[in-house]
DNA sequence: TTAAACTTTCAATAAATATTGAAAGTTTAA
DNA sequence: TTAAACTTTCAATATTTATTGAAAGTTTAA
């Protein structure tokens, strides 16, 4: 496989992934260019190699810089801005995690524990059906929650190679 | 809050964390509704507390049980189906785990292990940087999925249990 | 200042995804 | 058998989400 193919299959690979998973795939694709690019790239070089907008890839490029897996790096002598992805595959799966605990599992949480003051009626089953499992969901939430902490705190070889070894 | 809205709360709080986890919004609540549902419902219920089509229920219904989170159940002089979500909240982990380790992590492994088939010029920076990235992504979704694996042998207890202590 | 170089915004449009509902298909009781 | 009871399918439609591109906004060099 010539290294133009290898790099659209990169591509498109991360892209699906990232359309699964709940992201636009237009930004797993982007992401994906960075992540494989040597140099810091331009809005135009994203533009280009994407087959994308100027509006489409600026905006893009801007969520990647919400989510800190990509920031803006000055090159003295030119006014354009380039941007460069982290390249560190820990550091990236952490501040993803970071980011999905703090916008999706921390809301949900507190859902589930503000649900858990309805108290119901002791001879109703579909009170006690629901107390059951929106009891059980916010245990289980919450675990994960502290989970995802643990994981924040931990160093990549502790995380894969102490903890993997003690459950196995 | 009374009931009905707790409930209301609830079907919309489990569709708002599916929806961000590229699922169905409609396969989350019907999924919502059958977990705090005491006894086995009909395609007609779950039309009918969702306001949502005959096709519309049956789709996501099958979808539920492709999942293995809802499963059919006779009720004996009855010619309906009814269904019941899995209540163990661990049990329900577990196979989101599988189904997801099925169907995205195991083809995006596959897809950077062809990849590092690619050899490429020593002295290209671009094929050197890709070569170093996917490598590197390789290894990590390797883990990952190693680390799923483990998680689906693991007992809940074993599992969290062992994990947060180290927290400490 | 000014104007060129560059970035951002956003209304319009396109594309993708979900939903409907009626028709076709299947099963069962009589 | 048959027809009622029930389930599934799928083309049409609606809804949501993503993308475009041109205009507005900002920064910088001269």
């Amino acid at each position: 496989m010539k290294f133009p193919d290898a790099k659209k299959q990169f591509i498109k690979t991360w892209g699906t992934l990232g359309s699964e998973w709940g992201i636009n795939r237009s930004m797993a694709q982007v992401h994906a260019l960075l992540l494989i690019a040597p140099k810091p790239l331009t809005t135009e070089d994203v533009m280009e190699e994407l087959s994308i907008s100027r509006g489409n890839a600026n905006m893009n490029l801007r969520d990647l810089i919400n989510w800190t897996l990509v920031s803006k790096e000055l090159i003295a002598g030119d006014r354009k801005e380039y941007f460069v992805a982290e390249k560190d595959i820990w550091e990236i799966a952490r501040r993803i995690a970071k980011e999905r605990k703090r916008r999706e599992i921390e809301p949900v949480l507190k859902a589930l524990i503000q649900l858990q003051e309805f108290e119901g009626t002791k001879s109703n089953l579909e009170h006690q059906a629901f107390i059951d499992t929106v009891g059980k969901l916010g245990k289980f939430v919450g675990k994960m929650d502290k989970s995802v902490e643990v994981m924040l705190k931990a160093d990549e070889s502790w995380f894969f190679g102490t903890l993997l070894k003690l459950l196995k």
